[in-house]
RNA sequence: GCGGGGGUAGCCGAGCAUGGACAAAGGCGCAGGACUUAAGAUCCUGUUCCGUAGGGAUACGAGGGUUCAAAUCCCUCCCCCCGCACCA
């Protein structure tokens, strides 16, 4: 046999798909179906992972091809927002690290000498993202995907402007784009926002906004200063008895409104970013920062009741951390006890504890816990880990004091928040932002916590709004199912979304042009471009305003006088709504867990608020992600295999079906070289079965000859068949998969094992076309090319456009797979019971039951257990009886009529092969008195030396 | 912390929703055999322990409970993974 050579194979089919647009879709009688996976970010090539979900896409797209639907699945890429702009930038700026990356990416694709000249076209943002659009279309179109490829467009276009414009103008009108105040990690250094990409080592250890809770303490003798302590616990404030500052910081004084602010250096420099309002100036008259030390032995008041309390130095405050004036509560902060006690060693200083808070299995919390850890130093690191402790214990078990006012007896947990307002109300609290840990950008700048003053929202918090998104989910099908749940929570929990930023690439603001509309905010409804956007290209940008989309998408306005206005005729305008009317809405979205609380709610919520319902999306989907070799894939531990690749290293086939067999959606598909080995040798011996059966010239078996093995055969195959549909229609691609590739080689192996090769070329000729057509979503490729050779005239029949084999109901015979489970388990319990013995046979005897056992089996086959004895009691009194009925109980087995000498005459000959030896059935000659051990459906055995 | 998902044999991984045929699919690995000059591939057999007749014992994170019966239901505990936002 001729070897196949994969690649070729892939290539053609991808070429005479293409060549005659089987993949085109175009409006038809019928029944639709549209798939949207979304679009690729194009700031690098993509990998076998993300390969994993447009894989499952397309194979669900050509299932639904194969069920008579028409089928529109598309594809565009992704460009707007700030990475691949960062990425020409650091290119431009000749960073080596991202130069040295992008060098080996475009190697993927590219000649050697080739390699520079393109590094150096990528200065520019525009030709990135260019590069790699059309290396992806590559990609994928040697995936074998079934896309319409004339839909193809990416999110800079002029046009795709125009639609996010409309998009935002019909959100605008909804009352729900707002401006305001928001808190975001930033970099001073670079002077703009920084997210996880921008931040070192941001993905492995990520950084949040954390907000702390400033209180003002008034100097005693300064009426107008104030030092400044940031905390997390503003409840505990009952109970300071003194501040904290540290000696080798630096301190400045600023003027907020009209109060002067001391706080350190550092804090200063954050506030600044943060309050619009302050004025940095230095503190003592000198113009000097102070140094820590100048405040120490000061006195303030604190703001609850206004006792004096000292300020004094510890070590373990951080200038950097907050404002670098710590408020002490040792009763219930270890740091505090500890620092206290070390000054109570040093300098004979007593203060006593505060306690404010009760809790069980404590009397002073700090003091205790410092105790049990030994934790004896202000330099301790297991402080952090004390203070842990003691914050959980408290936040959930503890509970306010009498010192705590109106908030006594109150758990913490319950009134921390409304402790903070009442401070806030008191004007003697104020919020600070900081960041979760200290961080840098990659570029090594200090990332800080800046609060916009101006920045755009989105504002999902409208009930009307959330209604909406509620309904339309609750319409909608997911799988797998629970996302349903948890996208109705998702929907709950989204609140304000920044939706612009100043940097990046995209659509402009309409309502304000320095603003940049953010890369997610302009991908949430694009599904519907993908309906007309071949047919947009014809027509002049300018003619794509408002009007023009509220009247294809909406249907608001009138034909005949958008054609004036924008000098489109009417036709075309009508031929545009037509179609987007046809093919919306979207049927299903295919995506990955990660999309989840970002693009997915929001495509849910913008096709709430902009569509009628009718233009709601039908159901989503969702595939886990792939890991290699047990570990996560990512660039930094260089263990990912470029979607570019899989041909070459595996061929496409092998990769689609390690997809589709490896892992349900739920799960993880764990990409292993072992695992891929494996199926790759039955991939080639399913493979190799089909082209024995055409190579040889084997003929189909006519029904007149078949055999009870060919019906058992065809009895498997007709219900795997049905099965498979079934679980391919509910997205049980993986369940789907196994029984039409390894449980049917399985039953195949059986069958030749029972019969011939000969006979087996034979039969699989019988089954070939229909185990084609539905192995062709997963395998298309291989189908194709099977499909072709076992009929020279097809030509332009693709296998793809076929529709799901006729499921032949009259060969699914239930009879015919339970006698040969009989005989299945007859040969097992024998050869066991060799085994065991250490027989070797010369000849062997099998006994089935008597015709009273069999009349007592079915009496008693539907009573429960303790019922069944006295039952066949009463039909046959015999001591033989209950010990029968006992090995019935014990034997578990399923009732069912057969007809037992029958079947053993049949297969005699079989049987006679299968142990090399004579086989007496219901003889006479007992010599052991098995004969008596007979139940039905489990023949006695004697086996004889 | 909040929310979600898990812990199954040497490994990966089904099954658990509707408890019973579950010593637990399938794959990998390992061992033996067939084939081969050999290797690979393929096929067969085995892979918790005991057993010279198809059987028995112990097992599905740990510990309890419900039941005639639990990997499957309930409770408690331990451990692991994911998301928590402005980022594609």
């Amino acid at each position: 046999m001729a070897e196949l050579n994969f690649k070729e194979i892939e290539e053609k089919w991808q070429r005479r798909w293409e060549e005659n647009k089987v993949f085109d879709a175009e409006i038809e009688e019928g029944k639709k179906f549209f798939l949207t996976v979304p679009y690729p970010y194009t700031s690098g090539p993509l990998h076998i992972g993300h390969g994993r979900t447009y894989t499952i896409g397309d194979m669900i797209a050509r299932f639904k091809r194969l069920q008579g639907y028409n089928v529109l699945f598309p594809m565009a890429f992704h460009v707007t927002g700030t990475p691949i702009l960062a990425i020409a930038d650091s290119i431009a700026k000749g960073e080596e690290e991202v130069v040295e990356r992008y060098r080996d990416y475009v190697s993927i694709y590219e000649d050697e000498e080739k390699v520079e000249k393109i590094i150096n076209s990528f200065g520019n943002a525009e030709n990135v993202a260019d590069f790699f659009a059309d290396r992806i279309s590559e990609d994928f179109k040697r995936m074998g995907y079934s896309i319409d490829w004339r839909r193809k467009f990416n999110t800079t276009e002029s046009m795709y402007n125009k639609f996010i414009e409309w998009q935002f103008k019909k959100l605008y009108d909804k009352g729900v784009i707002k401006k305001g105040k928001y808190p975001i990690t930033y970099s001073i250094e670079d002077d703009s926002a920084v997210g996880e990409d921008d931040i070192e080592e941001g993905d492995i250890n990520k950084v949040s906004i954390i907000e702390h809770t400033t209180i003002k303490f008034k100097l005693a003798d300064d009426s107008e200063t104030y030092l400044i302590a940031a905390t997390l616990r503003p409840e505990t404030i009952f109970g300071v008895t003194n501040l904290w500052i540290n000696p080798a910081a630096r301190y400045v004084k600023v003027r907020v409104g009209k109060e002067n602010w001391i706080v350190s250096r550092e804090a200063a420099e954050k506030l600044g970013y943060q309050k619009e309002e302050l004025q940095i100036t230095n503190y003592k008259l000198q113009n000097e920062e102070a140094g820590g030390g100048f405040f120490i032995g000061k006195k303030v008041k604190e703001p609850v009741e206004g006792r004096e309390i000292p300020v004094l130095p510890a070590s373990f405050v951080d200038a950097d951390v907050g404002t670098g004036v710590v408020y002490s509560v040792p009763a219930h902060a270890p740091y505090d006890y500890i620092a206290l006690e070390d000054l109570r060693r040093e300098k004979g200083l007593e203060i006593a504890p505060i306690k404010i808070i009760d809790i069980e299995g404590y009397d002073l919390p700090a003091k205790e816990i410092c105790e049990r850890m030994g934790i004896e130093s202000q330099e301790d690191e297991r402080l952090d880990e004390a203070t842990q402790i003691i914050y959980k214990d408290e936040f959930y078990r503890g509970v306010l004091n009498e010192k705590c006012g109106d908030f006594a007896g109150i758990e913490i947990a319950a009134i921390k928040d409304e402790v903070k307002d009442w401070l806030k109300g008191k004007k003697v609290a104020d919020v600070f932002y900081e960041t979760s840990r200290k961080a840098v950008t990659r570029g090594g700048g200090k990332v800080i916590v800046a609060v916009l003053q101006d920045q755009w929202f989105i504002d999902y918090t409208p009930s009307w709004w959330k209604d909406m998104g509620h309904k339309l989910v609750e319409g909608m099908a997911f799988y797998p199912e629970k996302y349903k749940a948890y996208m109705q929570d998702i929907i709950d929990w989204l609140a304000l979304r920044p939706c612009a930023r100043k940097r990046g690439l995209g659509t402009r603001f309409p309502y304000e042009k320095d603003w940049i509309i953010e890369s997610l905010s302009d991908s949430t409804i694009y599904m519907a471009l993908y309906t007309i956007v071949h047919l947009l290209r014809q027509l002049p940008v300018d003619a794509l305003d408002e009007k023009f989309f509220d009247y294809v998408f909406l249907g608001i306005g009138d034909a005949g006088e958008l054609a004036k206005e924008t000098n489109i005729d009417a036709d075309t305008l009508n031929r545009i709504k037509e179609e987007f009317e046809y093919w919306y809405p979207n049927d299903l979205r295919h995506t990955a867990p990660p999309h989840l609380s970002n693009h997915l709610v929001f495509f849910l919520m913008h096709h709430a608020a902009i569509f009628p319902e009718r233009g709601w999306p039908r159901a989503i989907t969702l595939n886990e992600l792939m890991i290699r070799e047990g570990r996560k894939m990512s660039k930094s531990k260089g263990n990912v295999i470029p979607l570019a690749k899989v041909s070459e290293l595996y061929g496409v086939d092998l990769y689609r079906l390690y997809c589709a067999i490896n892992a349900d959606f739920g799960s993880v598909v764990n990409w292993r070289e072992q695992d891929v080995d494996a199926l790759r040798r039955r991939f080639n011996a399913l493979v190799e079965l089909f082209e024995q059966s055409i190579d040889t010239g084997a003929e189909e078996l006519r029904e007149d000859e078949l055999t009870h093995p060919d019906r058992w055969l065809l009895s498997k195959f007709y219900r795997k068949l049905r099965d498979s549909i079934e679980r391919f229609d509910a997205f049980k691609i993986r369940e789907a998969g196994i029984n039409m590739v390894f449980n049917l080689m399985n039953d195949i192996r059986y069958y030749e094992h029972r019969e011939s090769e000969e006979r087996r070329k034979r039969i699989v000729r019988n089954l070939m076309d229909d185990w084609l057509i539905i192995l062709s979503p997963i395998v298309p490729h291989i189908c194709e090319e099977i499909w072709h050779k076992n009929r020279a005239d097809r030509k332009l029949e693709f296998v793809s456009l076929q529709t799901l084999p006729e499921i032949k109901e009259g060969f699914i015979d239930d009879r015919v797979e339970r006698e040969e489970e009989y005989l299945v388990s007859l040969i097992g319990d024998t050869k066991e019971i060799m085994k065991i013995a250490r027989i070797k046979p010369s000849k062997i005897y099998i006994y089935t039951a008597e015709e009273w056992k069999w009349e007592i089996f079915r009496a008693i086959r539907d009573l429960p257990d303790k019922d069944k004895i006295k039952e066949a009691m009463q039909l046959r009194k015999d001591k033989s009886t209950v010990d029968f009925v006992k090995r019935v109980m014990k034997s578990n087995l399923a009732y069912f009529e057969l007809n037992e000498s029958e079947i053993l005459e049949r297969e005699k000959e079989y049987l006679m092969r299968e142990f090399g030896c004579e086989i007496g059935i219901n003889a006479e000659y007992d010599p052991k008195g098995k004969k008596k051990f007979a139940i039905p459906l489990k023949p006695a055995i004697y086996v004889e030396e």
